[in-house]
DNA sequence: CTAGAGTCTCTTGCATGCAAGAGACTATTG
DNA sequence: CAATAGTCTCTTGCATGCAAGAGACTCTAG
C-alpha cells in the first residue's frame, strides 16, 4: 500500500519472510488474505504481484461504496443526538477553514475523518468491516490527494458534507441517506473524470 | 455449513486433512480464510470452532443486506430490458404456483434463485462477492426454512417479490430499490421475531 | 541474424517435524 | 469430600525441506 511495490514485479516471500524475521508460513497465510481481499495476485508458481483496481472495478466499488455510506448515514439519523454527530459538525467547519487556508493535506485527512466518522457512528460491526475492505481496495488515500486537485470541488463537497450532517441533526434518515449517496456519487464522478496511471483501463 | 460439527466441538486439523488425503498445511490455510469470514473461530493453541451469528449480528447482517439487495435492484432496472428480468417474472409465476401447491422445498428453491438472480443480474462483480460473503455469514438457507412455516408469510413474500420486479420492468431504479427494500426488511422481521437455536443471543 | 528447442533457475505448493501453550485430569492434602 | 497443585495430552503456530512448474536464458541450427 506504501507503493513498496509496483504491478509488473513480484513480492518474493523469501524477502518478506527475512525483513520480519519470521518464516515463509505466516507471510504466506498474510499474502493469501491479502489476495482473499483482492489487494494482490498470487499466481501458482510464478509469484504474487500487486494488484490494482481497473477503473471498471472503480465504478462498481464506488457503487458500493455509495450504498453502504448511505446505510451508515440512515443508521447514524436514526441515533441522532449522539457524539458522533458533534464531531461532524467540527468537521465540517474545520474543512472550511482549512480551505480557506489552502491546506489540501489537512483537507485530505478531514475528509477521510468525516467518512470514517460516519460510518462508524452507524454502530453497525458488519457495514464497518465491508466498509473497510472496500475502501482496502479501492486505495482509496491516493484517489483523494489526486482529486483535491480539481478547482472548485473542494468548497462543493464541504456543502455537501454540510448537507448531510444537517439531515442527520434534523433526524431524518431518508435524507442523510440520500444526500451521502449524491456526495458519493458526486465525488466518484470527479475521481473517474480524472485520468490516472495506478488504474489502468480494462 | 451441513452442520458436521457443532459450536462447542473442535475441528481437528489433522482430521480434515486426513480426510481430503493432503497435509495440515492447505487445510490451515482454508480454515484462516473462513475465519477472516466469519465462519469459524480459532483460538490459538485451543482449537478451531464453527461460529454462529449471535442476534445482534443478524440484525447487523440483514441492515447490510438490504442496502446491498437495495443497490441490485436500482442497477438491475437499469439495465432493463434483460433476459434477468424475464427469470424474475418466471420466478413470481412459478412461486404462486408452488404455493398453491403447498410445495414448500420448492419455494425456498425458488426464493434463493429469485434473490441470486437480481444480485447477479447487477453484473456488479464486487457487490456479488460482497453479497455472497454476507450470505455466508447468514447460513442463509438455515433461516430461510425456519420463516416459510410462518403462515401469510410466503404470499405478501411474493406479492413484494412481483412488486420489485414491476418496478424494475417500468425502469424505475428507485421504486425498484425501495420495493426490495421494503421487502428484505419485512422478511427480516420475520426471521427476527422466530427464537432459533442456532442464532444464540448476545 | 533469427527462430526454436532445451535447460536451468526461481517461484510457490505442500508435507512434515518440533515447540509452546491451553485445558483437562489426577493425585494429594486439608 | 473439596480444593489445589502438578502433570499430561492434544491443540495450533511456525520452521524447514523438497517437489513441481512457469518463464527466462542460452545455445544451436538454418
Amino acid at each position: 500500500m506504501d507503493g513498496s511495490y509496483s504491478s509488473d514485479e513480484i513480492i518474493p516471500e523469501q524477502a518478506l519472510a527475512e525483513a520480519y524475521g519470521v518464516s515463509r508460513t505466516p507471510i504466506r497465510e498474510a499474502l493469501k488474505q491479502l489476495e482473499n481481499e483482492g489487494l494482490v495476485e498470487i499466481r501458482a508458481r510464478v509469484g504474487t504481484f500487486v494488484r490494482y483496481p481497473t477503473r471498471r472495478e472503480v465504478i462498481e466499488l464506488f457503487q458500493v461504496k455509495e450504498s453502504l455510506e448511505g446505510l451508515a448515514a440512515n443508521l447514524l439519523a436514526q441515533r441522532a443526538p449522539t457524539e458522533e454527530i458533534e464531531k461532524l459538525q467540527k468537521n465540517v467547519q474545520e474543512s472550511f477553514k482549512v480551505v480557506d487556508e489552502d491546506d489540501g493535506a489537512a483537507y485530505a485527512r478531514l475528509v477521510h475523518e468525516f467518512h470514517w466518522t460516519l460510518v462508524l457512528g452507524s454502530k453497525n460491526q458488519k457495514l464497518i468491516e465491508n466498509y473497510d475492505r472496500l475502501m482496502n481496495q479501492l486505495t482509496y488515500h491516493r484517489l483523494v490527494l489526486e482529486t483535491v486537485s480539481v478547482p472548485g470541488r473542494i468548497k462543493q463537497s464541504i456543502h455537501e458534507h454540510q448537507a448531510v450532517v444537517e439531515a442527520i441533526i434534523a433526524q431524518d434518515p431518508m435524507g442523510a441517506e440520500l444526500a451521502m449517496r449524491n456526495h458519493v456519487h458526486a465525488s466518484s464522478r470527479f475521481v473517474l473524470y480524472q485520468p490516472h496511471t495506478q488504474t489502468v483501463g480494462e
